[in-house]
DNA sequence: GATGAATGAGATTTCATTCAT
DNA sequence: GATGAATGAAATCTCATTCAT
């Protein structure tokens, strides 16, 4: 086999890491090989022990990497500043990250394949849950928001971001982002029902 | 050995099935392996082949039972009565069947284990939101529900009440349904945030 | 592949353990795979793992079947009969039993080559060492053994026994058991240099 | 990147046997891998392939310096002088080679892991079997050593010597080289029973 | 000469499935 | 029908060696 070119440490271990999310992406957490993502890579097998421990080290380090990803959009809250556009900024961009490529949803949808992983993905969820409370708890401080627990309603409102996501990936259809944000801005601001 | 006694097929096929419900329950999806499941229902690993071709072919009929549950206690809508209530009645129903057992999160979210476990919960997820959708559209059609794209909407109030299940499931938390159906219901009605 | 007779396991277990010592005996334990044991014994990859938890755990297996074999042939000194025929008896069945099979001196020479094994073959000869001692010590109490490190001794007597056994598989030739019993008892009994 | 300073051939070559020997005596011969080495000794990986054509053609090589640094210590006897303390010395300069550093009885008792080691092993033995074999045959011609089986009677006294190293070397034990030598004399001049 | 990223043959191990009893 | 020993394809991982720079 032709020798792959001799790359920096650095832009190996990324290649690879790229290379399985593609691998994930396309045949799912439990069903992606070493062997696989090797074969995306165009490396040896050998390679890919030179920069990852094992396969779930590397499952770990992408997840991390992404989670990180998603978490890096968010924008701290300027309460001295109008509230609405900032929160309406921060849900359309991690609505962006979540569809910005193939691989995320099925990443953050792998659940129970993985002790190490599953850790990552519990944190993540966690960390998510408890900033969106906060942000309500800070609103309720200042009377824009309901009174009601703040971490039920965080999860409430996470899933109004995350279920038609991952829908529209399990049909294979796409979905407008914009149209979701003004969804969510609906149910948040006056609901759905018609009230007499 | 102790040969199990000769039971009629439906009642042994009964029993794995059972068997394996608790063990995914118990190990998740990825690490229920065959072993497990005819030791916890205690017959001999050829048994086990007797009554399914396959242990991809048991969890498919595990997640058939599990749905087929799930969508039964769902009642259909009478629209010459008051509305409200009966929402309100299948909201708390899917809620309680959710809850009711420690199998059932595990399970409708194991998502990328398996071809055909996916087809199931893609179907299983896709009929969901068409029921709520449905549900929304007569609404709208008779005015107390508000406009709005009743396929997305739908979504949304799906994930607004998985999420919080999902959460607490993969925080080994409990959680209380009355709350939840209760925040679904703020979230319907009139949204969290206070309006001028 | 025609598929091997079902054993009940008691035999399966020994049929590889005695195919393992055979393996070890002719290629050396660093050299002896998996493969190599499970083409002498005539079973699948798999069976393998029925019955040894991995190829290390049949390792041990093997020296502890071994080295209890060699300790079951010395029999216990009865003090109120004659002594050197008994201790005669002992290194002569102890000879033999080190002779009995080609198997014997390779895996009792197979130091450095694994955690569990080292600490399998550090306590049969800590333990060869402490019976030897204890019978020199008996010996010095009762007056028929001159004065001297028990431990050390001993340890010279069974290096005695050992080097020989172990040169002459080293050069792959055989050894009289009658003559090197005879030799050990004249560095016993009288030394070696004619004393004026 | 840091370049080691390039040094002539031998200094080199020494340099990586000096690392090897320490890496063999930390983890033994079967658990020495080429990076341990080379870790050691600061060099990079195909530095070491420069100076050897194989990790097995260090190892032989480690080995050969190693029995000639032993067999270099004993002294030819002159038969013209007195015969006694001249045994007397090789032994003790025998034992001194052996204790000197804890590289070396790992490396004698480096059995079975590999073709050409073993037979570096084999004919160090069969030397230093040879030499003292040869001593005891001209003892027997002058009438200083009682009759018996030179070889045998030789590779008794190796194991007399060479057990009680190996055995504290197993157990992480000093040992007296005095002791050793005084206990060796004792078996060669009037044996440890005593005679009525 | 020195470097270290890349290699790949070969080792161990897993586990869903088969089939003779 | 029930049993459980046997199977073997396929997965992960190791590490001595190569070779372009």
């Amino acid at each position: 086999m032709a020798r792959a070119r001799a790359l920096t440490p650095d832009v190996r271990r990324a290649q690879l890491l790229a290379a399985a999310c593609r691998v994930l992406a396309r045949k799912g957490y439990a069903r992606a090989s070493v062997s696989d993502i090797i074969r995306e890579a165009g490396v040896a097998r050998g390679t890919f022990y030179n920069y990852f421990e094992s396969k779930q080290a590397l499952f770990h380090a992408a997840l991390v990497d992404l989670t990180a990803h998603i978490h890096g959009v968010v924008q701290p809250i300027d309460e001295t500043a109008d509230l609405p556009p900032q929160v309406l900024g921060n849900i359309t961009r991690v609505v962006g990250a979540m569809l910005s490529s193939d691989e995320v949803v099925p990443l953050l949808n792998a659940v129970g394949h993985d002790e190490e992983a599953d850790a990552v993905l519990r944190s993540f969820y966690a960390d998510a849950t408890a900033r969106v409370a906060e942000a309500l708890r800070r609103g309720q401080a200042i009377g824009v928001v309901r009174p009601g627990d703040p971490q039920l309603r965080a999860c409430c409102l996470i899933g109004m971001v995350r279920e038609p996501i991952f829908q529209a990936w399990l049909a294979g259809e796409s979905l407008s982002a914009d149209e979701l944000v003004m969804e969510v801005l609906t149910f948040m601001s006056q609901g759905v029902l018609e009230t007499g």
